[in-house]
DNA sequence: ACTTTTACTTGTACTATACAACTATATATA
DNA sequence: TATATATAGTTGTATAGTACAAGTAAAAGT
């Protein structure tokens, strides 16, 4: 019974987050310059190093043709740059480029600064045991 | 310095949610019946009460005219009622019929088994506490 | 050499959304 | 009261983000 209400309440609470979220980033009020397909494409080049496509529809598990797309948009905007693989002509190697660096770095920043606003009554040890819990939320995550 | 990394954390771990969550939607293991936005509808009238396009618009921070289109094709689908507002011709009020009842109460059920899956390591403590750090962070969610 | 598989791109379609133009009704004001 | 203005909602149009299917080119297997 205990158990039922707090597993309502993530629900319900996730939920409603994902909902506000998606709704900023349609906003006016948008964060930063990047779409948020944009932001976790150049996050990924940016922590993970350069990438093909498939790889990177599999990091998100979306569709290839979708990476295909968003990579080929940000190719055009010269925030990640193509290459082709030596060893393979098929694939096509994607990094960001120092531009597209500077534009996720400024677009982070902006939303760091969000999340410290909005969690600035929290304590230390709030911060870091829900950002645990996060983390262990999104490894349990079943695809 | 610890700070910011919590909230870094933070950050990295609720847009890698989003990401997935949205994904699931979209993936052919959608949970459910519904649409995100038509679960979330339903979610609405369900626990609220009876309301008409505007109040549902801003209760989600969407233009009018998207709520407009989520209640008429959720009318089609005849899971919401139509009536209108005697007191003022321009209104109409939307209401949950049994069957949107019945059809979100199936979709909340798979929504909640697959969080009690994700969730089944979690101690009773950790369920709770992170229901209400995430109820902090949507009280504290800035439009 | 021929077939099959793989990596990617492009065409098409659908959901979710916003904004702008429009209709119908209600309210305010001259 | 007659007209002007405001409000509620619908509909047309556009865009992002996604999937699936068809197509192209390169690689690998037989």
């Amino acid at each position: 019974m205990q158990e039922k209400n707090s597993i309502e309440l993530i629900e319900y609470e996730l939920t409603t987050f994902i909902r506000r979220a998606v709704y900023l980033d349609n906003s006016e009020k948008k964060i930063g310059n990047l779409e948020r397909s944009a932001y976790l494409l150049l996050r990924q080049l940016d922590e993970f190093g350069p990438a093909r496509v498939k790889e990177l529809a599999e990091a998100f598990k979306l569709d290839i043709s979708t990476l295909s797309r968003q990579a080929a948009a940000l190719e055009n905007k010269k925030l990640i740059s193509r290459s082709s693989d030596p060893s393979d002509g098929r694939v096509s190697l994607f990094d960001i480029t120092p531009g597209g660096k500077q534009m996720l770095q400024t677009d982070k920043q902006m939303r760091l600064e969000r999340y410290h606003s909005m969690l600035k009554e929290w304590s230390n040890e709030e911060k870091e045991l829900f950002g645990k819990l996060l983390m262990r939320l999104n490894d349990a995550f079943i695809d």
